[in-house]
DNA sequence: AGTAAACTGTAATATTATAACCTTTTATGA
DNA sequence: TCATAAAAGGTTATAATATTACAGTTTACT
């Protein structure tokens, strides 16, 4: 059971556990964590909201790393690769994940309200579009799947008695 | 029946009915089908693959249009409001809506080895979707969902006896 | 014709991402 | 242990995509 962005919990252990989970895969895959992708890691999975690369920049500097752009698109990309993080495309921006470490297709629930981002499973889902496409004759490899609308929280706030 | 990206057809007509039924459209509701938004939608349909805004600036200067950022900016931005055309948030690009007037969601079945695009109907899946994410309390308002693979002709091509 | 709204022109700039090249660090084996 | 190759990081510059701001023009409507 993974931790819902919607709800109160602690992030911290979250965060914990992510920079666990990668620590074991990278040993496991035979690459390195190094500090830079790390924290870069961290400062992902501190948010809620997908960060942009240049929001990750600040933050670098001021732990004394490297404060460029290649830098952060290379902890990125290594990132990326390992699937230890998302790249939102309509977003341009990143948030890590939550059950790296298996293959799996991604689909974000973006609250356009808050900008809190929130993975869901929908393996099923992206079969049966697979197999949709198949019958069509397209191989499919990779699917981006971003749903935009209103998070529970934000819904309850808007529809909530107080207002007017 | 709308032509196939992955077939020969007569893509001349294809694009005089996309810019009929955009006439007609805009009629409809009142707004205006300006030379230049005319044009950038034609030049949108003139190709299978997805568009970069900066991609039709020289053909707008080659017209004798105006030919700055803003210019094409604003048409993209005219069209995607009436769903003439749709936006590709992996690819930053832009293609002509196959089936404009009514709402929709779009699902692109993207080849990465030619780079054209192809809009698939998959409102039913659509809807399971939305519905799983408000069994989450999450209400859905757009989808974006983008699939990258092999289209049927390039899957034939690389699978061809003759290579090897 | 007068007027407001919509549209377009133009310059500047913001945002996101990559290229190219060089230096440093790390892993590996002679 | 030291040579060396591969990987990672530093640095500068620039590419690619998109927006802001403001001025001028055209259009629609009285």
């Amino acid at each position: 059971m993974s931790a819902s962005a919607y709800h109160p919990h602690d992030h911290q252990g979250c965060i914990s556990t992510a920079l666990q989970q990668a620590a074991t895969l990278c040993t496991e895959q035979g690459v390195r964590l190094t500090p830079i992708r790390k924290r870069v890691l961290e400062l992902v999975w501190q948010s809620h909201k997908p960060m942009g690369a240049y929001d990750l920049l600040p933050a670098l500097a001021a732990d004394g790393f490297n404060s460029a752009p290649p830098t952060v698109y290379r902890a990125l990309d290594f990132l990326l690769d390992l699937g230890l993080v998302h790249r939102l495309a309509s977003l341009n921006a990143f948030i890590g994940c939550s059950h790296p470490g298996h293959e799996h297709q991604s689909c974000f629930l973006i609250c356009k309200v808050c900008g809190k981002a929130h993975e869901m499973d929908v393996q099923p889902w992206f079969t049966s579009l697979s197999d949709a496409a198949k019958t069509q004759g397209f191989e499919v490899e990779t699917q981006i799947t971003e749903v935009v609308g209103t998070c529970p929280q934000c819904s309850k706030e808007k529809g909530s008695p107080d207002e007017s």
